[in-house]
DNA sequence: TGACGGTTCAAACACTTGTTTTATACAGGC
DNA sequence: GCCTGTATAAAACAAGTGTTTGAACCGTCA
């Protein structure tokens, strides 16, 4: 499994290209494949799902996970690449506020971004499978996570931290900055990480969502303004 | 495994009592077992922890945790209880900050006991049992997460929400007291949840730990005050 | 002493899971 | 036509896993 190098020969040379048959009706296989992976890694986490799950979800045969991806891991690691360019949209949305945005305008746009998304939404379904893959990863850990704190979580934290910087006036230590931003992105990420702990489990409405993300605007910059002095 | 009933006859009957051999020198088999047991559930999750593993770290037979538990997932559920039951010394006092202490000193200390503590002690360490089980229940939910919630983190929660309706002056929406709480418990359990995503995962130092105690109390305190208004 | 009963052990069983193999189908180049 | 390379299918393989079995061990007590 993860961690472990293929047992016996690998692939090493991937189906260079062809899928003629795939130019007619259906969709090739090995996107099939990547699709019902996808799915499935994001409900249930790396090991919980068989190779035979996959397939049976993507209608292929039981090979085709080590034709198309070597094996199950490789897969695994193009579903997180995949999720990780697919989010680059929801990142560059969550910090860009617009050209001449206030700190205070920037923070309740990157929390609204994260709290406040109809959950139906495109790219919050897509963030979602991201998150959903980051909250197994915390508690399974696999070579892959790492990549997916690095790319997808290192760069917020440094926009966050910017903002609080611009809203300390620059007069706080770098330590009271990096607790700021702990305490900030806690509650953007806790509520979707447990969603059991908070009731949050119903999907709330519009409305609701709003007044949440209203709160947690409220409640930070209360926080972060009183660590000025 | 969980979920699932035993397949052929489960020994209803527990062994009833005896332990003969347990009267000497060593320690009962089952007492062995259980503290691996608790020791590498903790550590991996239910699912990524052989009955073999358990057997070999506890130097017991394969067999033990089907005689002594009837099966694992019983094994499983016991380990919880216990971790829930030696909790119960931590909870009372995080939830105790003496007689006549006022909400801002109760908040304090609550902080102090989820944030604050030297990681090294006797009631830390078990605490910290439990919260590594309830971090995999996050991602691999069992029947046994619900319990989990319910006996250890609903009745902080209802304990939170006291001190917050204190601080506000009883002048608040049940659901600005909710969000409260939630803010001030996410980042109770954020940091420790997921230290790598903080970068938290070096122990700190008690000095350290000690001004994240206050900042999480001041921000706290101040996004709270801010919604009195 | 010898039957009894709780306990332990090595081995086996039944099943799952990632992977490999072997065979077949099919399109394009010779 | 044949040959090659790609793609899929069915079956098999090897390792791992929870559980069961049947014998052996060892105090206890009639």
């Amino acid at each position: 499994m993860i961690g472990h190098a293929a047992r016996r020969r690998s692939p090493e040379r991937a189906p260079t290209r062809g899928a003629v048959r795939a130019a007619r009706g259906d969709v090739a296989t090995r996107n099939r494949v990547l699709g019902a992976a996808t799915r499935l890694f994001a409900e249930r986490g790396f090991r919980r799902v068989t190779v035979r799950d996959i397939c049976d979800a993507a209608s292929a045969n039981v090979a085709s996970v080590n034709y198309h991806f070597g094996d199950k891991e490789r897969l695994y690691r193009e579903v997180v690449e995949s999720a990780l360019e697919a989010l680059r949209g929801f990142a560059d949305q969550a910090m860009n506020a617009g050209p001449d945005a206030s700190a205070e305008q920037k923070l309740e746009h990157y929390v609204r971004a994260h709290l406040g998304r109809d959950p139906n939404s495109a790219t919050a379904r897509r963030a979602s499978v991201l998150r959903e893959l980051f909250r197994h990863e915390l508690s399974e850990p696999t070579p892959v996570g790492a990549a997916m704190v690095e790319r997808a979580l290192k760069p917020r934290l440094r926009y966050l931290a910017e903002i609080v910087q611009s809203l300390l006036g620059g007069r706080a230590s770098d330590e009271t900055v990096r607790y700021c931003v702990m305490s900030i992105q806690s509650q953007c990420l806790l509520p979707v990480a447990a969603p059991v702990a908070f009731d949050m489990a119903p999907l709330r409405s519009r409305a609701e969502l709003e007044r949440l993300v209203r709160h947690v605007v409220a409640f930070s910059l209360a926080g972060v303004r009183d660590r000025m002095r």
